[in-house]
DNA sequence: CGGGCGAGTTGAACGTGTTCAGAAAGTGTG
DNA sequence: CACACTTTCTGAACACGTTCAACTCGCCCG
């Protein structure tokens, strides 16, 4: 499977540069897990991967473009540790938990650092943001996981309610995420107790999304996802 | 009314520094607005506030605690403009689609280059995180809005759920407003739309958190939010 | 052969946020 | 007034991210 690169940059021509490329982006990533984001010069990495600093801004046009090798490699293993879920659990609440709870297995050994990157969740500037026009190959990527949790299930909820499904529960995942950012509880486990607890939730809220009186409100809900979607 | 400042600066003795204080603050903001954050340097704002770059940092420890006189001069701007709906409005949709409202009226002039600001809402190393403990007043001045919208109706909701309200009232504004950060339509209309939408849905939704089959997740989802406390 | 071309590489140089040792100005105290 | 002490102020200096003109190297074409 290819990489999930959220932005690309220019490919590369040669294996060689291929090479340097990816001894670049292992120096960054240990330089950033050992010193954190702020604490990892440019003169540092290139130092490291064993290249002049003007080689390091030739692979990479800037600091920022480093994390998303990070992004990627991040999607590409919760991707795979997702799928290994996806194949044994049928179960709508086991799909989405295990989901989720991969997740912040596969993010764990960033997690100290992590928040330097997601600050750029917010900042709509920044093509690294997930809502960024630029992050739209990363974020269908990951709806199609929800999508995925949605249609191999056994769930049942109301039939407006399902196409948007996908999103809503990307819209989860991402507030997961925020929690989690802050979240310094050993493990993260207190992000997990949130996994846990939300998503027997969610499990409900869609059952409950078939009752005559909730639907109403659940319809409404989808309209106006439908009117923000232009 | 005193300011909301979030994260206090040391307190200027004398009314002479005061003055400068809101000198080099209104430099920053004029600069910030026309230039952008990262655009106005700490040497240009202290050209124009007519001081040395030395001295900002006397009275600033740094760019982003400028950040902060801005915050509490939109807290303080919001808190006012939602006073004057809370006085006239009893309808608890109607307070709290006037609360909303009112925030984006009150923050369109800083639009363009408050998504710069706003990426601190991720960063949990940041001071100016709205979640981190020095912000703790401005939230806690901020949820109290949000309970005033509520006790203030005449809004029947589940018991388990009332004490919750403000919190979670408080979370759809940190909702709306990263909408917003990232909404480019024409006067922010989108967010508009969007809360025009969610809040007859949160009043619904409230309405219905008192029948019996709905107050079982109800009461889920506010074990959740006691646990996620300690 | 040579000469041109483009990919890859380099470190000096620029502008930035921030720090800091010390100068200047103010404020009491004898 | 003289002296100490604190508050206020200053710009040079530092490390950083980023840019760029110049360089090397391998390769192809005439």
């Amino acid at each position: 499977m290819t990489t999930l690169t959220t932005v690309s940059e220019p490919a590369p021509r040669t294996p060689k540069a291929e090479q340097t490329r990816a001894t670049i982006v292992a120096a960054a990533m240990d330089l950033f897990r050992t010193r954190g984001f702020e604490g990892a010069t440019m003169r540092g990495i290139a130092d490291a991967a064993g290249v002049s600093l003007g080689s390091a801004y030739y692979y990479f046009s800037g600091k920022e473009h480093l994390i998303q090798a990070f992004y990627g490699q991040m999607q590409d293993d919760h991707l795979s540790a997702a799928r290994e879920v996806l194949e044994t659990e049928t179960d709508f609440a086991a799909r989405l938990r295990g989901v989720l709870t991969v997740w912040v297995e596969v993010a764990a050994p960033y997690h100290e650092f992590a928040g330097t990157f997601f600050k750029n969740a917010a900042d709509p500037t920044s093509p690294l943001s997930p809502f960024s026009p630029e992050s739209a190959d990363a974020r269908a990527a990951s709806t199609a996981i929800f999508r995925d949790v949605v249609e191999g299930s056994d769930l049942k909820v109301a039939s407006s309610l399902r196409p948007r499904l996908p999103e809503l529960l990307w819209l989860l995942h991402m507030g997961m995420v925020l929690f989690w950012v802050h979240d310094r509880s050993p493990g993260q486990e207190r992000t997990l107790a949130l996994v846990s607890g939300a998503v027997p939730l969610v499990d409900k809220l869609g059952r409950l999304s078939r009752l005559p009186v909730v639907r109403g409100v659940v319809n409404d809900v989808v309209a106006l996802l439908d009117y923000l979607d232009d």
